[in-house]
DNA sequence: CGGTTTATCGTCATCACGACGACAAAGGAA
DNA sequence: TTCCTTTGTCGTCGTGATGACGATAAACCG
């Protein structure tokens, strides 16, 4: 192996979440250079006797303290543009991970400070590295899987309300969707969501009926966003 | 760099056409060990001042001796489960290439052979390394991109007709479309196709009208596979 | 007990689609 | 020339999904 160019491997994070009407992303200030002081992608090297899903689900571990119970993860793409990382040519598998608001933010072992932030406040160049295109290419991808996909619910805790649901989309698409219609869609796709049988208590206004992630993997038809 | 563990990275392509009913992959025989002998993708290191999609784009003009004029090149995914390859820890970044059936196959200047396979003709175990799996992805990939977008393009020539377009639905999908309803359809869309304003002649039936790929990255609404 | 809030059900017009009939425009056979 | 076959294109009709929006249900608050 000695005979082909070495590369150093990593596997980066965009881990979206939806909290208080905010899509935002996990994000660490990184302590050593390059890039020091700056907000970057969580992630780290690849092990030489790892394999790159596993990888992906330590360093989510390690950022976030919690072992993927719930929520999706999903490979996002990989970036090696030379000159990336000023410290060598390193490429980068980037992954895509959605979860429910943990509202812990984070435990972190390894970063200095990490923290949930808006995606609407990051201005372009403000992240390390070429995590600004990641970070988009990772918002891109969820939007137009909540499309095509029951993977709202990967944002909502294991039983949600229609309601919930429907916020997540408002929230990650940036629109507004009428209620009835959405209830309509959501309770008549097969397989999206299953009704557990009990109901919310204690909130304002009639009881909302709960519900878990339903079997499908795809939605027919998909949820259209509107305009576009 | 020396204290990260060093990878090998290749760019293998999943190259895909249509020719003759058969959605075909182009395949090579491997000369050197290991899985000497086997039909495996086409691919390559990647230098280590060499971006990415370079590199991709490099191996597919060493492999099919054009410079990816036509056609649509994605990328596709990147597999690094230890041990897949017995010369030690190797990523590759896998991408999906569509192009229209050149019939000149290859001009090989690299592989010892090079060939279009059918893909119904593979069988699982077939290829080299996990190539079978990487296959798998990009075939999928190809079938569902072209609901959702005007990729099926990708594999006509720069000007073709409605039928020819309907050709690859139908070969790509292993499905009968109506014809009448596929016309509608693709005519109807906005930014889909794009008409010549001239015609063939000297085949059988009616002339058909050219039309050329139009502007619309996507397709709205999508078009539909029959079942699922 | 009425008012507010939120959830859920219904109605209606419109649109896209599947199924299918009909016609147009070429070549080839009788 | 005159069918006949082949292929392309336009229309029609019924159905199901969707957007707009009214109406009712079930909780809380004062």
């Amino acid at each position: 192996m000695t005979e082909y160019p070495p590369f150093a491997v990593t596997a980066d994070l965009v881990v979206l979440t939806v909290r208080a009407t905010e899509l935002s992303v996990l994000l660490v200030r990184r302590g050593v250079p390059p890039y020091q002081g700056r907000w970057a992608l969580p992630g780290g090297f690849v092990g030489i006797d790892e394999d790159l899903p596993d990888a992906a689900v330590r360093e989510l571990a390690e950022e976030t303290g919690l072992a993927e119970p719930a929520g999706h993860l999903e490979q996002l793409g990989t970036y090696g543009r030379p000159g990336r990382d000023p410290r060598g040519r390193v490429v980068t598998v980037a992954w895509l991970a959605l979860l429910p608001d943990l509202s812990a933010p984070v435990a972190g072992t390894d970063a200095a400070s990490a923290d949930w932030l808006p995606v609407s406040r990051l201005t372009p160049g403000q992240l390390a590295f070429d995590h600004d295109r990641i970070l988009a290419d990772g918002v891109e991808r969820a939007r137009a899987k909540l499309e095509y996909t029951p993977l709202a619910a990967a944002f909502c805790p294991p039983e949600f309300t229609v309601a919930q649901l429907r916020a997540v989309y408002e929230t990650v698409w940036g629109t507004r969707l009428d209620p009835r219609n959405f209830h309509r869609k959501v309770t008549g796709t097969p397989g999206f969501v299953e009704p557990v049988g009990r109901a919310t208590e204690g909130d304002r206004g009639r009881p909302a009926q709960l519900f878990r992630r339903g079997p499908a993997p795809l939605l027919h038809p998909p949820m259209l966003r509107p305009d576009r």
